[in-house]
DNA sequence: CATTAGATGTTGACCCTGTCAACACTAAAG
DNA sequence: CTTTAGTGTTGACAGGGTCAACATCTAATG
């Protein structure tokens, strides 16, 4: 007989096992499945099958909760990003755009949970020391891929992270815009046009030639 | 005495006399003094100076609310980004600079109600004709300013709208991060040096010359 | 001008949420 | 085996969105 093992469906032991990852597990599935705004603390104690006060033993508020899932956001989406770029390991610049693809895509795939990354809530992370290392992390990323791009003479010289910030404006931009709907007065131009045309843009600017 | 006044203090009339406008400078007030997660209707109707359920007869619900001050915001946005634009009226490349200066100012001094405008919650304007216009109007802007831009010679020619998305992802961006307070990670860097910083990659781009 | 229908505001209620205090059960340390 | 800290439960409170039933007013109709 399992005394502690995986957060099953209904629990026999008055102790969970794992309750934060699966509240955290549970609060994600909300998030994907009905946006950020349906996470309830009491529907994800719901879903984990435990009672409404329960949480509040593993996160000191809702924020907590949402914090964590934040935070695991970042670190999927460093990872993907990590991955895309590994085929480029000899070319600085195709791997800067292909972070920069994996940003767009992920906050395309996964709009809600893009959200509550990037949303108000998360706003002050001072609190979550952690959630802060792990979107420092991610920024990193593009500030470290772009240096290379520089020592490559790629990418015109200049404060990295400065010039990394204008990437990941123009494509945290289209990333809001594309998960807020903003985008419908784009007409029918489809999303791979736009992300080319905006990712393409950061290099070459508006300028003529 | 009046019968059908300004939305004064205390009613003394069972009729309100403008109920509508005084709930959404209330729900303005409320936003822009503590943040959109703080307005509420019954909040604003306490400002009103009305009972709960009086918002009822003119917003079909809380979101109908705040799609009417979404909707304030773009107005007063664009109306900004005229009025920033109007000096230049022979430089079309000042003019669609000033527009994005004017954009990014409107958003750091108003974040909440930036918030409000582009945030999840008026992602389907389809229910709100007035609003969708007012937003169009907003990147109507924009399209035509770099479009004088490309006739001028200022910008390389392409899709106006594809290239006026480029700019507005990357103003739209730098804003989004501002407002989200996700610039934390640049350090001392002052807003103005980014702004300077971000927007005139816009023109350049990255690239090395 | 009196009547009356429709618009507008009010009250009271329902259910849901975040959060807390008081209590109960369990596991591990002594 | 007892103690104790950790973990989960129950019950409650305040506040919010929303609705139904009711009250009051305005304006158009006759």
């Amino acid at each position: 007989m399992p005394k502690r093992a995986a957060p099953s469906r209904r629990r026999s032991t008055y102790h969970h096992g794992n309750l934060p990852r699966a509240l955290v597990d549970a609060a994600l599935r909300l998030v994907e499945t009905q946006g950020a705004e349906a996470l309830t603390l009491r529907g994800a104690a719901r879903l984990a099958g435990v009672s409404q006060a329960a949480p509040y033993r593993h996160f000191t508020d809702k924020q907590a909760l949402l914090a964590a899932v934040a935070e695991e956001g970042f670190r999927t989406m460093t990872r993907a990003m990590r991955r895309a770029s590994a085929p480029h390991a000899a070319d600085p610049l195709g791997r800067f755009r292909a972070q920069g693809l994996a940003y767009i895509e992920f906050a395309t795939a996964h709009p809600a949970h893009y959200r509550v990354m990037f949303g108000r809530a998360m706003a002050d992370k001072s609190a979550y020391p952690s959630l802060q290392a792990a979107s420092a992390e991610t920024f990193g990323l593009l500030v470290e891929a772009l240096r290379d791009c520089q020592k490559a003479g790629l990418v015109r010289p200049g404060d990295s992270e400065e010039l990394a910030l204008c990437a990941w404006s123009a494509v945290h931009g289209l990333s809001s815009l594309a998960v807020d709907g903003q985008l419908v007065q784009m007409g029918g131009r489809g999303m791979d046009a736009l992300v080319h045309a905006v990712t393409s843009n950061i290099f070459f600017g508006l300028g003529p030639r």
